[in-house]
DNA sequence: CTTGACCTTCCAGTAACTGGAAACACTAGA
DNA sequence: TCTAGTGTTTCCAGTTACTGGAAGGTCAAG
């Protein structure tokens, strides 16, 4: 298969995959004559598990580690849930985080009237906190 | 004030401060004798306003067209509004993104043993979710 | 043989900094 | 006054994970 052909089974761009290639997440593809990467099934199950471990926001250095799991036949379902748990909590933080930005620009929001005066509780709230009250 | 009090005072790195002189964020200081950076007051205030919208999110360039309104004394609270709701909506957006991630990796999480056997319900669901059956 | 799609490498740019080197400036102490 | 130590300057490079583009080689069809 050359590139254009894996990198549409795999759900990727062309130049991504030659980036993962590149960077030897995927193991280097063999190469026609002409210098072609000939890629097979195998490259295209791994492209697939990066771009889902991605798509759950794994960073390519956790897929990196994955992909040794998943390659690995004697690994524990341990290891592999350890990274996922960690994840987990990466995630949950990032929703806590986000839903207190959420609220705090909310509340700004609709204390703003939006009309064309220049009084604005949001640039207010945005400078408040610290230093700007006496502006 | 040198680089590293406005710095302190305004809750941010050197380094970031100087970034932010460099891009044009935040105007250009003025230069001591020997080539220091002497920022005021004023400069202060807005770095502070500048570290508060990243808080919030805000990128960069949405901080530079904040500054421009935050600068206006004339502009309508509707163009400010108008900025805060759209990042209000992109916060929404990505919770409802980390929301179905979450429950999908948590899904997989519950479903490992966690044991030393290699079985592992998450390493076959993030390979196995689009290509490895029959897309 | 030519056209056009596909492939190659390499370079640069993105966002928003961050780290580090080399050199100059300032301040306190001996 | 010299010196040590810290602060500041500029510039270059690296970070993450690609993405875009240029210049040029390859392949299949007509």
């Amino acid at each position: 298969m050359n590139i254009s052909a894996v990198a549409g089974a795999a759900g990727l761009p062309v130049k991504t995959v030659r980036y993962y290639s590149d960077i030897g997440l995927v193991p280097a593809p063999a190469r026609s004559a002409s210098g072609y990467r000939s890629y097979d099934d195998a490259a295209v199950r791994k492209l697939v598990f990066v771009r889902r471990a991605r798509e759950f926001g794994f960073s390519v250095e956790e897929c990196r580690e994955l992909l040794g799991l998943y390659e690995d036949r004697y690994r524990s379902s341990a290891d592999v849930k350890r990274i996922a748990t960690r994840r987990l909590d990466e995630i949950a933080e990032k929703q806590r985080e986000l839903q207190s930005l959420h609220d705090e620009l909310a509340h700004l929001v609709e204390a703003c009237r939006g009309d064309h005066r220049p009084d604005c509780p949001i640039i207010d709230g945005l400078g408040a906190r610290h230093a700007l009250a006496s502006e």
